[in-house]
RNA sequence: GGGGCGGUAGCUCAAUUGGGAGAGCACUGGCUUUGCAAGCCAGGGGUUGCCGGUUCGAUCCCGGUCCGCUCCA
């Protein structure tokens, strides 16, 4: 600090008179804490020269309540609220109090006990109800993250002690000076029925003179956690930063929440008191109030919700008080801004060196210092929120992180000319600043780093694209603002002269009318005024609302046009047709229609917006503000249609790829139905046991209604019946796992068919599904008859089913391995278990690299020789979830009690000891499927393909058993081919490399097999373009010496000859080459060459023609299409070079002849 | 799963209705300079991701496929 030293606020003696005795203090005072030990009055800070850090600060806040006054400290919650869905980012220093004020909290537990906290909690306002992300960077007080100091009483202390030790805090312990500090109050509120916190207000008299203490309405002053629940008036303290100059010229309580930049709210106490209800009526009314289209509508609803509602004493009430501590900081180091604190310089410098940019100034409107500040910012919400469990990502809370990452990516790059990723060198400096009282920021740095950085590099690749982009489509815009600017300005020009013209006009006519002239005249005067000021307006380089321009230019020519029809009744006809001329000559329409132009060129349309966000990643706030830099505005509107165009057209485009028959699924009116028959849901538990059962047949479903009987002569082709069972031991699909197929056989008939008397009704199973617990057996009755009521043998196809639970089997092994050879990070993002295959989707940045894929197999393949049991049991869910090492999907809602497959070890054990380490060497999942007995029945493990679906979600496809087998088999056998393919000699290796590469791309094979076998044929074909090089340019040097000969030989100055040979005309180039040889020697001469190539029946013409010749008639386009279409082709090109061909090898005789003769006819 | 965009020399990117694939940097050689930064001249380097189709002719048009990016689900 230098210069502002002195009228530093911390140097102002404290007040020393304290209204609440502290005599009480629990607690003895750690010497550490000497600066405000209540046994002597706080020093004023005059020696102590040196100001507090923000470090300092928050350690003084948390040991003044704890120390002084009997509170615990509580650790900040994370910034992400995990239980809470309804919170993007943890916004307030209540969210974690959120259920004792809610009356939830277990009276028994740590948190039910509290009755005095004090903590520090970050906080993230970015992307939901608080957002200030479009703040950050113009202003120098705004934050996405930021630390909210706050003390709290659950039922304990009330309003005197709060405000008493608030001022104590202030004024002896950090030595502010009274006189700059404000309190308001609430001043109540008529019509919500609240009476004003007269309470506040004395106890504030004790500190204040009544001058300082202000009222604050509903807005400022009362809080509420929503429409209903706890809610108080609340009572800020405001500091008033001002030199003594200033504040004599302009008194402080008329800036006190009025936006000034330096008389600011430092600390809000909430006084929670009462519990706000509504009856059902009321709320309905408060609901419609919300709807309401207009402000008196709403009003009333608002009322009537009023009527409805109850304010009850809370009989305890609480205090929650908040202050942010990068606000607090600036007033005690004597800043003007939050980011001149001590919070924010480290990192400033480490910009500064990562970025090699020039040291931040703290200029409000200096683009670089903005980036600083947006940077800063961002750093830390990404550190704190990627810290706490939060990475950047596509939806929700994931997707705001990723726009605050490509934000601060942007003004880095733009404002800054950072070069690579740069933001993750900067997580370092968060965490030796914020470490210390942030533990968790210390757990993992390098993978918040390696977070950042991947998300950067991937960001930055499309960054430059959309930059190119955003600048061509910058300069169309500009370019068009600026020829309608220029134009508009032309308008300008006839406005000067025309209040004396309009004027002469009017006089001349008012001699002969009725018309009050004065008033006329002042009307087209400012006709003329606000036209002119209009374009005025709209010609100045930066965005303005120009809509607003238009509707007023709009609104006075409609004025002025009733102005003239009015006048026309008065003066007659002509009259008004001489002020229409004169109006004319100004040429509003043009100049209104320019306007609507110049509008929409300061617009970056929707679809611009829509690419530059669908194909190049910005997020339209980004897309806002480039445009924002460059003076143009964003269809906002527009693009929220298009991309609900594109969600639709995604949605639909899922859904028409399925076309399942409609016999497949029950819809939520049909489960209804069997409910209100009686019918129960399915008993599956057979599922699990691999054997046939006997049940009856309960329902029917025909895909529009339920039927009693269904004959198979009756069944169409495509027709398809689904059946309901009273117990199955089909697998319904769920998890992944595909549903099963085989077949269900009629064992006891219901009744006798009076049919053909035919017996033994038969279905043929093809798909298994569950809807509201009843099981769907859909496909098609093969003979007989299946009636409700019949008895069935239900037969599970067994080998599809075997293949099932190996590749069931194989997903958890994969998962497992997956795990051990990535890295702990690796989640579970999808799966499919088919017979033929299993696919699986997990979270993971990169490629799977070569030998990681080994390892994968090695260790599932480990596993299978192990001959390992696969154990399944159900256990209580809590329980489940706390064996170590157990893999669930995210976000998945389990049953409870849950199933647990667990490979190598029995539930029973994993339960009894769920601590143990030696669990996390195993697979244990969570999941309803059906799994192999021992791993041996796997047999085999190949990972066939491996790919990137999304961003940082990788596919894994995998083949088990008999399959993989195969897959191996092929392999080798492609391996053997195309080594023995190698022995054999270039052109015979030629006609073969095709055959290979669609073999290899057509069969399923490992991927290491694919990769070395793409190798080895790569090799081959290596070879074969060598020897084609080889040829091509052997035969280009034959053509050049044929045509060295035709250039010495040949007379005039049209030279058509033929290349000897019979391929010739197979390549292109040599001719070209041949053509450049001839025009070498003979410059002067039209040269048209042929070739022929009889194997493939083709004729090659290439033409050149100088100038002279072209300009005589000769054009080689012309010349050469002549010559074609003598053997069967066609030809083109530019006038002094041209090429064309023919399909008659044998014409080509013809073809020199007539490409003489046109050449003749031309010169 | 669906959509958009891209894939051209070692790297970064060009190539006007389809008509002879280029530039800058890097590389090699030579020249120039006391040396360095550099400069000048010459040169090598391409299956335009891959497969197929249309065409006399395809980097360009069409279909398929692989890879990458990106958005949606």
């Amino acid at each position: 600090m230098g210069e502002r030293a002195a009228c530093s606020p911390i140097f102002h003696s404290p007040i020393a008179h304290c209204p609440i005795p502290i005599a009480h203090c629990p607690l003895p005072i750690a010497e550490s804490l000497l600066p405000y030990n209540p046994s002597m009055p706080v020093q004023p800070q005059t020696s102590a020269a040196r100001t507090l850090s923000a470090a300092e600060i928050r350690r003084q806040f948390i040991d003044f309540f704890i120390e002084r006054h009997g509170h615990t400290f509580v650790p900040s919650s994370p910034v992400v609220p995990h239980d809470d869905p309804t919170l993007l980012f943890t916004n307030a220093g209540m969210n974690q109090f959120k259920p004792i004020f809610l009356g939830q909290a277990d009276p028994g537990s740590e948190m039910g006990r509290l009755k005095r906290a004090v903590n520090s909690q970050k906080c993230i306002r970015a992307g939901g109800k608080h957002n200030d992300l479009d703040d950050v960077g113009k202003d120098l007080y705004h934050h996405t993250f930021f630390e909210m100091l706050g003390n709290w009483s659950f039922g304990d202390y009330f309003k005197a002690e709060a405000i008493a030790w608030a001022w104590e805090l202030f004024t002896e312990v950090w030595g502010l000076d009274p006189e700059r500090l404000y309190a308001t109050y609430f001043q109540g509120s008529k019509p919500e029925g609240l009476e004003p916190d007269r309470e506040a207000y004395e106890l504030w008299q004790r500190h204040l003179p009544a001058q300082r203490i202000l009222p604050g309405d509903m807005k400022d002053n009362f809080w509420e956690m929503g429409d209903t629940g706890p809610c108080g008036p609340c009572s800020e303290i405001h500091y008033d930063g001002r030199s003594d100059e200033e504040r004599a010229r302009t008194p402080g309580h008329n800036l006190v929440n009025r936006e000034s930049p330096d008389v600011i709210e430092l600390w809000n106490l909430v006084f929670i008191q009462f519990n706000k209800d509504y009856t059902s009526k009321g709320l309905e009314h408060l609901r419609l109030s919300k709807e309401a289209d207009s402000a008196k509508e709403r009003v009333r609803q608002r009322q009537l919700a009023l009527e409805n509602r109850h304010l009850l004493n809370l009989p305890a009430c609480h205090v929650d008080t908040g202050m942010g501590l990068e606000r607090i900081t600036r007033v005690l180091q004597g800043k003007q801004s939050n980011y001149d604190t001590d919070v924010f310089t480290p990192l400033f410098e480490r910009i500064s060196k990562v970025c090699a940019a020039p040291p931040y100034g703290g200029k409000l409107d200096d683009p670089k210092d903005i980036a600083y500040r947006v940077i800063a910012d961002h750093i830390r919400t990404l550190s704190f929120a990627i810290a706490d469990g939060a990475d950047p990502g596509n939806d929700g809370r994931n997707y705001v992180l990723r726009r605050i990452l490509r934000r601060a990516v942007k003004y880095g790059h733009q404002n800054l000319e950072a070069r690579g990723p740069f933001l993750c060198e900067l997580v370092p400096t968060v965490i030796e600043t914020m470490g210390e009282f942030f533990p968790e920021l210390k757990k993992e740095p390098a993978r918040i780093m390696s977070v950042i950085r991947d998300e950067e590099v991937a960001f930055g690749r499309t960054w430059h694209e959309g930059m190119t982009r955003t600048s061509a489509l910058s300069e169309r815009h500009q370019a068009q603002i600026s020829a309608i600017t220029s134009t508009l300005e032309t308008y300008l020009q006839p406005m000067k002269g025309f209040n004396d013209a309009v004027g002469h006009v009017l006089k001349d006519v008012g001699l002969r009318s009725s018309v009050p002239i004065q008033e006329m005249t002042k009307f087209f005067y400012e006709f003329n005024r606000s036209l002119s000021e209009a374009i005025q307006t709209a010609i100045q380089p930066m965005a303005i609302d120009l809509e607003r321009v238009i509707k007023e230019a709009k609104q006075t020519m409609d004025q002025i046009e009733a102005a003239i029809a009015k006048f026309e009744l008065d003066a007659g006809r002509e009259e008004a047709t001489r002020i229409r001329a004169k109006i004319d000559e100004l040429s509003p329409a043009s100049i209104i229609q320019l306007l609507d132009h110049l509008n929409e060129a300061r617009s970056i349309s929707a679809e611009d917006a829509f690419v530059l966000h669908d194909t190049y990643g910005f997020p339209i706030d980004l897309t806002q503000i480039m445009a924002e830099e460059r003076g143009l505005t964003v269809d906002v509107e527009g693009f929220n249609r298009l991309m609900e165009e594109a969600r639709e057209k995604a949605r639909s485009g899922g859904a028409a790829a399925e076309q399942a028959h409609p016999a497949s699924t029950l819809p939520g009116d049909a489960v209804a139905r069997l409910n209100n028959l009686r019918i129960k849901p399915t008993n599956d538990e057979a599922k699990f046991e691999n054997k046939s059962i006997r049940t009856d047949v309960r329902a029917i479903w025909n895909g529009t209604d339920f039927d009693e009987n269904v004959y198979a002569t009756h069944m169409k082709p495509g027709d398809r019946i689904g059946v309901v069972l009273d117990r199955t031991c089909f697998y319904a699909e769920m998890g992944g796992q595909v549903g099963d197929a085989g077949r269900l056989v009629v064992t006891r008939e219901a009744q006798s068919s009076v049919r053909d008397g035919a017996t033994g009704g038969e279905m043929r199973i093809e798909d298994t599904r569950a809807f509201g617990g009843y099981v769907l057996h859909i496909g098609r009755v093969s003979k007989g008859e299946i009636r409700v009521g019949d008895q069935v043998s239900c037969e599970v196809e067994k080998r599809r089913r075997a293949a099932i639970m190996a590749n069931h089997t194989g997903t958890h092994l994969l998962n497992f391995a997956l795990r051990e050879a990535l890295g702990e990070r690796v989640e579970q993002k999808g799966s499919l278990v088919a017979p033929d295959r299993l696919r699986f989707d997990f979270s993971h940045a990169a490629a799977v690299k070569p030998e990681e894929m080994e390892r994968i197999e090695a260790i599932v393949r480990e596993k299978i020789i192990l001959n390992l049991p696969v154990c399944t049991d159900t256990a209580p869910l809590p329980l489940a979830k706390k064996v170590n090492g157990l893999r669930a999907v995210f976000g998945e809602a389990y049953p409870d009690p849950v199933r647990i497959v667990s490979i190598g070890a029995p539930v029973s054990a994993l339960v009894q000891e769920p601590d143990s380490d030696s669990w996390r060497k195993l697979s244990i999942e969570l999941c309803g499927g059906t799994h192999v007995e021992t791993t041996s029945e796997i047999e085999h493990f190949v990972i066939t393909e491996e790919s990137g679906i999304a961003k940082g979600v990788r596919r894994m496809a995998a083949l088990t058993g008999a399959a993989a087998g195969e897959s191996i088999e092929s392999a080798r056998a492609i391996e053997l081919a195309l080594d023995e393919a190698k022995k054999l000699d270039d052109d015979a290796i030629e006609a073969r490399a095709t055959d290979f590469l669609h073999q290899i791309e057509a069969a399923t094979l490992p991927l290491g097999a694919r990769r070395l076998l793409g190798q080895k044929l790569e090799a081959l074909q290596e070879r074969i373009k060598a020897a084609k090089k080889q040829h091509a340019a052997a035969g280009r040097e034959a053509a050049v010496d044929a045509a060295r000969r035709i250039a010495e030989s040949a007379q005039g100055t049209v030279i058509v000859e033929a290349l000897p040979g019979d391929d010739a005309g197979a390549d292109r180039q040599a001719m070209l080459s041949a053509l450049d040889a001839i025009r070498a020697k003979r410059a002067e001469s039209a040269v048209m060459l042929l070739g022929a190539d009889r194997e493939n029946g083709k004729v090659t013409i290439v033409a050149n023609v100088p100038k002279e010749l072209i300009n005589k008639g000769l054009k080689a386009g012309d010349w050469v299409r002549a010559a074609a279409e003598a053997c069967g082709g066609k030809g083109g090109g530019r006038p002094d070079s041209a090429q064309g061909g023919g399909t008659q090898p044998e014409k080509m005789g013809d073809a020199i002849e007539a490409a003489k003769t046109f050449a003749k006819s031309k010169l």
